[in-house]
DNA sequence: TAAAACAAGACTATATTAGTCCAGTATTTA
DNA sequence: TAAATACTGGACTAATATAGTCTTGTTTTA
């Protein structure tokens, strides 16, 4: 019951892009290294925020990454979705997936009980709450990437 | 963000032995078969719940598990925790664990909130809610197993 | 039109999951 | 008292997921 590395690097990039004045545009670069998020990683993670329109993209010279909502309409929901999928809880509570028998399972109504009581928690949780403790470009505490040095095989 | 497996097997067991009269003892055998869990998953499973303290096991040749707490003093966090370890929701939430610098990190006292949440939907939900919906003995839904077939190398 | 940036996706090492298997220990009962 | 039965503990494993990197291509600006 965690989330992922990448979830929290994620909320890391668009804390970031809601730091900066008037939705400037910035560069993965500038992003990756303000919240120590490594380089190539980041650019990944930006790349499924633009698709999911929590972040805009602009290609080209002057390119980079800007926010594309307003911070109080960014949720940890949001995000977690975005990154891991809908949030499940468990097997049976996917859409596609059913465990063999679901509707007659006793368990089943209770996690659905519980998943959406977790969204509702994560919802709430936006993106404003976060800039009230912290001014625009802040330093973000570093967390130790576990592969740092690329693959020289 | 997913409870695994083995915690949906878990809850499997406690919830069989929830159901049976008076705290009976049960071969791992019969509850693997009866909830569909691998049987000797099964026996892993029920070790840990047996340490925990949620069940109790008894050696010997009328040996197997009983049901150690009232079901409604046994929760699904207790569960996820026993088979799990401690609801973490992120590293940095983890006891020895500290991603660098968390105490400056704008999110961290966010995280630690939607823990607090999240553990508190799971306390509430008690085994014996389960038991109203479900008289003892009744059959479980299969979910099929990853694995099924003995490694034969 | 070259340089700067993002886009898409293939690729990889490591960690975790979802189990199995076996040698040993405790308990009952013939 | 010695089988037989059932749990205990831990080593072992294949498959999958995580946490990244790298390369090639596309868009935009100066
Ligand atoms: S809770 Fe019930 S329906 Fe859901 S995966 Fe577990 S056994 Fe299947
Ligand atoms: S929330 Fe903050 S302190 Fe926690 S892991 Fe992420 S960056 Fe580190």
């Amino acid at each position: 019951m965690q989330i992922n590395r990448e979830t929290d690097y994620a909320v890391r990039c668009v804390l970031y892009l809601c730091g900066r004045k008037d939705g400037a545009i910035t560069m993965a670069d500038e992003i990756s290294s303000a919240m120590n998020v490594p380089r190539s990683f980041a650019s990944k993670i930006l790349q499924k925020l633009s698709r999911a329109g929590i972040v805009a993209s602009h290609q080209g010279v002057k390119g980079g990454f800007s926010i594309a909502r307003a911070p109080r309409n960014i949720s940890m929901l949001d995000i977690v979705t975005v990154i891991e999928g809908p949030l499940a809880l468990n097997v049976c509570l996917e859409s596609g997936e059913s465990c063999g028998l679901s509707p007659s399972c006793p368990v089943h109504p209770y996690w659905h009980t519980l998943r959406t009581g977790v969204e509702e928690l994560f919802a709430e949780l936006t993106f404003d709450r976060f800039l009230e403790d912290r001014l625009p470009g802040k330093p973000m505490p570093p967390r130790t990437p576990l592969r740092t040095k690329k693959t020289t095989k």
